[in-house]
DNA sequence: TGCCATTATGACACTTTTTGTCATATACGT
DNA sequence: ACGTATATGACAAAAAGTGTCATAATGGCA
């Protein structure tokens, strides 16, 4: 028997305010100077709630990764199916992050690569992401796709995301959309993995 | 002021016997039921001893990962430069896995693919692979490559790997070297990236 | 709107995990 | 073999995480 459709919102929503809460305290104070206490204070829970929530403060941020993440996914698989995936992903980023400022993403960004706490879990995440893309290759695939085509197809995807993501966290911080048309050209390339010594990287391999 | 050698290797040898230890009493009574101490115990250090050497028991298997995926790196290093990176790859995996049996790699595969706490951290470490890849692929191409591109090269290179060691990891458990070759020649030709609905994926494209 | 069943929350005690500190023992270089 | 550096162990304490139960809030329904 379904859960109560209602209910499930609010927690979805409790669950993403404290994620947010945290976001905030951890970019002021710090990471391991942010206790679990404290993220649940400022979220307004008590502490046992947190944990009913999340398993620990390296989970934390993962609601703001899988809601962004999750909508892009969305959105790639409404693309219609006649185009390449990269195309597909490129359109679907267009519109990327509806809910986080461009400040929450560059906070994001720059937290994920200076803690690896955060970094370490949010990668469950991604892996997360690319069974779903999996499922996306096939589907654009004509037929008899191998599983494990599929799956290589689909964690380069997912890797291309990851590399822009981390890109929007450097000095200086390049634009998601960006970075991601980067990676993809040159995973599409053939990731420069056939050139010899002597020839130069995918720049020139079109 | 550079510390004394012996001591050194002493200390890396500890931290591998305590991972082995480690890794056996996982395999035998399942991640969550096998406290900290009782590795330690079982290593013969105290558990002060093993919070020394490893920060939390979600780290413990990181030397063998490290040890195995670090060595390989090193013979990847040691090819030629005259040749594609992915030959050059392919070369060095032949040789891969000195320490660990068959039986030791395929529990190490499978741990971390039932134990996503084990997952997580070890994908920090294939994100320290990642730098060392970066270099080498730099190393490989004749002049002025962008450090974005070969980061991408890199990264993908290593999502090959750890493609690779997960397949050891699944029934039907599939050899490590054979696994990396399909991830390899997939990513080669462009990971399937540009073919609209109406077009196999890389089975063809060879 | 008001009632009932369901379920999320809070409080508290308790277990497990992790860290600080200091005394001891061990290993390294001479 | 000696002196010094440092790795280890033992204990205490802090922090993180969990089990349990009573209470409060919520959703479905009349």
């Amino acid at each position: 028997m379904p859960r109560p459709a209602p209910t499930e919102r609010r927690k979805a929503q409790t669950r993403r305010e404290i994620a947010e809460h945290a976001l905030e305290l951890f970019m002021r104070n710090g990471y391991s100077a942010v206790g679990a206490d404290a993220i649940a204070d400022a979220a307004g829970v008590s502490l046992r709630t947190f944990y009913r929530y999340f398993s620990g403060k390296d989970e934390v941020l993962v609601p703001i990764v899988s809601d962004s993440f999750g909508e892009l996914v969305d959105r790639i698989a409404a693309q219609p199916v006649d185009e390449p995936l990269s195309v597909a992903v490129e359109r679907a980023v267009e519109a990327f992050d509806p809910r986080l400022g461009d400040e929450g993403v560059a906070a994001l960004a720059q937290l994920l690569g200076a803690v690896p706490a955060l970094s370490a879990r949010v990668g469950l995440e991604f892996a997360a992401l690319e069974e779903r893309m999996v499922a996306l290759v096939r589907e654009r695939a004509v037929r008899d796709v191998d599983e494990e085509d599929a799956r290589v197809t689909a964690a380069i995807i997912v890797l291309c995301l990851r590399i822009a993501l981390r890109s929007v966290g450097q000095r200086p911080p390049m634009p998601f959309d960006v970075a991601l048309h980067r990676a993809l050209r040159h995973a599409q390339a053939g990731a420069g993995l056939a050139e010899p010594a002597s020839a130069s990287s995918s720049a020139r391999a079109r």
